[in-house]
RNA sequence: GCCGGAGUGGCGGAAUGGCAGACGCACCAGACUCAAAAUCUGGCGAGGGCAACCUCGUGUGGGUUCGACUCCCACCUCCGGCACCA
């Protein structure tokens, strides 16, 4: 007998069952009903941990609910599979990447298995393979053939951890790399870089038709990518006093503030300024400008970036103020930043609050230009920059004008005299790609003495990663030292050329893995264009906050080159977004709380409870812990309470599975009903009511369960029993029959063996979503609540089809009302139909 | 500083402007048991009252409303993003 709940043999048997009968394979040739669901591939670490597991937990119970409302479901999953750590353990343990990727990749995909998560497997992706490489690198060559890829002398973010370079967006604010933890330096390089600048507008203004994405991720986006409107102003250089030429004759600047130029009363350039060098050069300030530019190159990021402290020379030169024709004094600047805008700042101490500070260091000039409201802006009285809206004064012609108004104008002026003009700028930088690493995807580049930098011929791909490298903690790239490697021949002249050593950002191979499940082992073409017209955008793509930016945003660049590249038809990648919240655990070292890992030593691993409890009993605590994109905190002790729920169930079809095959063929009928089967049959169409208004919305997993929890509560208040009359049993066959059904999503094995257990074929997965009957919903009497003043004072009830005035007068004759409206006028009655009466008394 | 989100019992959390605290965890009491586990029943915001019941209570202060956890205004705290970005 198997009232004990044999979760460990059931679960065996479903997996297998679903594995054999291909239960998630997908024919995409067409695209009725399609939903495309996918979760993030994950990175193969070696094992997955409850945290990782909400991911796909989650993900596996919206496909299995989309697939029961009859949609064909597709949910692939592949593997994120290049990356620095199997490389650095390689280093460490002589174990080669490749290797190593291929075991974790196995241990995981049994774990997702043993979660009772289901994919389609025949599209699994690995990014690290040849047959997917090869593509990665094609997409490379397009781009780099349309412009979008280039390489260039940068400073760039250098990690000297994991010994190379990274993208702006790989490191963290305070400076460290987002991987390494190590404190990044700048150095000059000559890098790849991905012109995603280009599609800064488009990348912005599509953030607005992204509605299915949380409004969080869409002003984190907007964030980085910084629009900001404003003006470019040239200034002229003033010649120099030894009479010497300079090779460029104007200083350009970018403002968004045009409106204070007349305030202007100096200008400061970044310490990195190009042509800083030769504009002093030979002068008397020659020397300190450039110990200062030595000193401020020492400072790290964080130090360079703190706020505060603002230091700077006089150049000995000065430039003129195109608007005033004012000659000014040009100074080198800490706080002047080469990467944003021109890297030279028109300098207004009076409006803007480090210009100020750096002013009142260096004594120098401070000139109003903008007038507050009340006019009551005195320089000698202020005590710091007036940064506020106000009126345009002592600028000439613009005087007068709302400073708001005066921006265009000044800006068209600019413009219309040859001298700037309104600009909008961009924080977003070009994604750099090369990594001078190992493990990840070759650029397929070489270099020819005599015909320079050419592209590997797409029919010479895949530009493959040789096997036969050491692994050496020398901050060495191994594919430099490989000569079989990098010694090649040019395609373009036959002579002996070089293989570029760099591979890329492992972002680059994950920025179109969705396309290429469509079509996993097609080795014609990267993208199947009418697949994926068919298919994508991706219906729902479900995964970690982290990546809001760095992935979501790179994939949605390659979904706009591919779609200009004539490949795709759509723009975005994907039409819903959602992303869970973390799961968190305190640490017992201090009490803590933190996200899972190693460190803080509050990894909970799900093999242990699986044994213990079963996968579905990890997932039905994963969906109940509390609403899915927020985080959440583990708690051992609630996952014994979803353990206690699933057995209460599986014992309830137990106790009575006669009763319940024997009911097969009585269905309930609404005329014939007692009031305790009745009542449990509303509560059964309640509850399929809400559950499903819960999964079509936000995916609240934990109300959802939470129905179901109450719906069993209904259930052992009818007491049923072999003398029941046949509607009593009716009502409880079809209820017990439901709950099986409803909980399906969140625990699929129990339900799979209870369906069958009920004298159901399988599978569940084929069985169509339960419906509501809107008959069961209605009810002849209704409770409604006595208010006096707001306050409830008791309840009555009241047919249906009651009227206003009878409800009225119930109300007012209600013993426990007259108490309180004794003595007292009731002015106004208020009856919300089905809910409350308000009496509003004096 | 700017942008986004959140503040509700011992805990996780629930509530289209209409009974605050659903559901679960923990805890308490009881039933079953020789006993334990499991299971079942009941209780469980604070204060007052023998009780019926009353008062207070959703970060703070105002406002709108017959009625506010929910809407508006101002603020506090926490979390996340951006930030010497001109």
């Amino acid at each position: 007998m198997k009232e004990q709940y044999p979760f460990s043999e059931i679960e065996t048997k479903w997996q297998a069952y679903w594995e054999t009968n291909g239960l998630f394979k997908t024919d995409t040739a067409s695209a009725d009903d399609k939903y495309y669901c996918l979760m993030m591939f994950p990175y193969p670490s070696g094992t997955l941990h409850v945290g990782h597991g909400r991911n796909y937990i989650i993900g596996d119970a919206v496909a299995r609910y989309k697939k029961m409302r009859g949609l064909r479901v597709l949910t692939p999953m592949g593997w994120d599979a290049f990356g620095l750590p199997a490389e650095n353990a390689a280093i460490k343990t002589g174990t080669p990447p490749r290797e190593s990727t291929l075991n974790n990749i196995a241990i995981m995909k049994q774990q997702l298995q043993a979660w009772g998560c289901c994919y389609d497997w025949d599209r699994e992706v690995t990014s690290c393979m040849p047959d997917y490489y090869k593509w990665t690198q094609w997409l490379f060559l397009k781009l780099y053939k349309r412009g979008l890829a280039y390489k260039k002398e940068a400073a760039v973010n250098w990690d000297p951890v994991d010994q190379t370079v990274l993208a702006n967006e790989q490191v963290l604010p305070d400076g460290t790399a987002e991987r390494s933890g190590a404190k990044v330096e700048k150095k000059m390089l000559s890098q790849w870089f991905f012109k995603i600048t280009d599609y800064a507008q488009r990348l912005l203004d599509d953030l607005a038709k992204l509605d299915g994405w949380p409004e969080r991720v869409k002003s984190m986006q907007e964030n980085w990518i910084g629009r900001s409107e404003g003006a470019r102003v040239q200034f002229k250089l003033i010649p120099r006093p030894d009479g010497r030429a300079d090779d460029e004759t104007l200083v350009p600047c970018f403002t968004t503030r045009v409106d204070t130029i007349y305030g202007c009363t100096y200008m400061v350039l970044a310490p990195e300024y190009p042509q800083l060098d030769q504009l002093v050069d030979g002068l008397p300030e020659a020397e300190d400008v450039r110990a200062f530019v030595q000193r401020a190159g020492h400072l790290s990021a964080i130090e360079r970036t703190t706020e505060g402290d603002k230091n700077g020379v006089f150049t000995g030169r000065h430039v003129e103020n195109p608007y005033t024709g004012e000659q000014i004094p040009l100074w080198v600047g800490d706080y002047v930043l080469m990467e944003y805008g021109t890297g030279a700042v028109m300098a207004v101490p009076a409006h803007d609050t480090r210009d100020w500070a750096f002013a009142r260091k260096y004594d120098l000039p401070i000139r109003l230009s903008i007038q507050n409201p009340e006019q009551s802006l005195q320089l000698d009285r202020m005590e710091e920059a007036y940064t506020e809206d106000g009126i345009v004064v002592d600028s000439a012609h613009f005087s007068g004008l709302p400073n708001r108004e005066a921006i265009p104008q000044m800006a068209a002026y600019a413009e219309a005299q040859g001298f700037g003009g309104p600009v909008i700028q961009y924080r977003l930088r070009d994604w750099l790609i090369s990594r001078q690493r190992y493990w990840g995807a070759p650029i397929p580049m070489i270099y020819c003495d005599a015909c320079g930098m050419v592209p590997v011929p797409e029919s010479d791909l895949p530009v493959l990663l040789p096997e036969n490298v050491e692994f050496k903690p020398s901050g060495e790239s191994p594919l430099k030292r490989c000569a079989s490697f990098i010694e090649t021949t040019c395609p373009k002249c036959g002579k002996p050329a070089r293989r570029e050593s760099d591979t890329m950002d492992t972002f680059v191979d994950s920025s179109w893995y969705f396309f290429r499940y469509l079509s996993a082992r097609d080795d014609e073409q990267a993208i199947d264009s009418v697949q994926c017209n068919n298919w994508l955008p991706v219906d729902q793509y479900i995964g970690g906050i982290e990546h809001a930016i760095l992935h979501l945003m790179y994939a949605r660049f390659f979904t706009k080159a591919i779609h200009d590249m004539g490949l795709i038809s759509f723009e975005e990648p994907f039409a819903q977004l959602f992303t869970q919240g973390m799961i968190t655990k305190r640490s017992d070292m201090d009490g803590q709380l933190y996200k899972m890992s190693k460190s803080k030593g509050n990894v909970v691993s799900p093999e242990a409870l699986i044994q213990q409890y079963g996968a579905d009993t990890v997932r039905l605590y994963t969906l109940f812990i509390g609403p899915p994109e927020k985080e959440a905190e583990w708690n051992d002790a609630g996952v014994e309470g979803a353990y206690r729920f699933l057995r209460r169930i599986w014992r309830r079809v137990f106790e009575h599975r006669d009763l319940l095959r024997e009911a097969a063929e009585l269905t309930p009928n609404l005329d014939g009903m007692e009031p305790p089967e009745r009542d449990l049959y509303r509560k059964l169409h309640e509850s399929i009511q809400r559950i499903t208004r819960d999964l079509e919305g936000d995916f609240h997993f934990n109300t959802a369960i939470a129905q179901i929890m109450e719906l069993m509560n209904a259930v052992d208040d009818l007491a049923i029993s072999a003398d029941s009359s046949p509607s009593a049993r009716a009502v409880f066959r079809e209820t017990m029959e439901s709950v099986v059904l409803l909980i399906s999503p969140f625990a699929p094995h129990i339900a799979e063996e209870l369906w069958q257990e009920l004298g159901h074929p399988p599978s569940i997965l084929q069985t169509p979503w339960p419906t509501v009957n809107e008959a069961a919903l209605y009810r002849d009497e209704i409770e409604m609540v006595l208010q006096v003043n707001g306050k409830v004072r008791g309840r009555i009830m009241v047919g249906a089809e009651a009227d206003q005035a009878l409800i009225e007068s119930e109300a007012l004759a209600n013993p426990q009302v007259q108490k309180w409206i004794e003595g007292r006028t009731v002015r106004k009655v208020i009856v919300v139909p089905g809910r409350l009466v308000n009496l509003a008394v004096s």
